[in-house]
DNA sequence: CGCATTGTTCGATGCCGATCGAACGCTATA
DNA sequence: TATAGCGTTCGATCGGCATCGAACAATGCG
């Protein structure tokens, strides 16, 4: 289907990726992406509507802190951990566990 | 004067570090806070105004990541550098870091 | 084919943040 | 005391973002 949209790892901007990471709910994504290494959209812990979880899934995509591969009707997610260490080393680290000891 | 809002070290809360920092003109702040250790918030180099920087100022000090100190007429202005590594380890390294290799 | 499931997209709403100019407060100094 | 300099606050504007419901698209299954 249509390509996702997520840039290459040298194109991902610092500041994206802090504003995309700035949202308690798009923190929560990642933490749970942390633990579960990989979830389909619908299957994380939220109590959001679907058109809502959406949204936060692209911005993170598409700020470069996700990778999405299609399985039939469903799309699972998963940290792009290696090309934020290589573009931002210790960032992502940092922040997992941040959110994890609040 | 009347106190200034910063809060303890044990109340920073990430997603407010990361809101603070996602914003590219407070990124170039801290980049040159960094650099200078402190710095009066007029001595800043920026083309905005000063009550869009005093608006700036206010936001990194109120999510904890600088401490102002008044002296006279100005306002220093320093990074809370061990209180974030104490909070947050690593985290603001990696943004300095990724700011500069920006 | 008809239907359920998964996720995206769209339009609307409401809110928050970035920016500016103008007015104000405080301090130092002449 | 009057004035100049530094910074804050206020009001206004503008754009972007989080959220929702509804409609749509794609896939898989009966």
């Amino acid at each position: 289907m249509t390509e996702l949209a997520q840039p290459d790892t040298k194109e991902i901007v610092l500041a994206d990726v802090l504003a995309a990471l700035s949202d308690p709910v798009r923190l929560a994504i990642v933490a749970e992406l942390h633990e579960r290494r990989e979830v389909s959209c619908g299957s994380i812990h939220l109590d959001i509507v679907k058109s809502t979880r959406s949204h936060h899934f692209k911005v993170l995509r598409e700020a470069g802190v996700t990778w999405t591969r299609i399985d039939g009707v469903e799309r699972y997610v998963k940290l792009r951990y290696d090309c934020l260490e290589q573009r931002f080393p210790g960032l992502l680290t940092s922040v997992l566990v941040g959110a994890a000891s609040a």
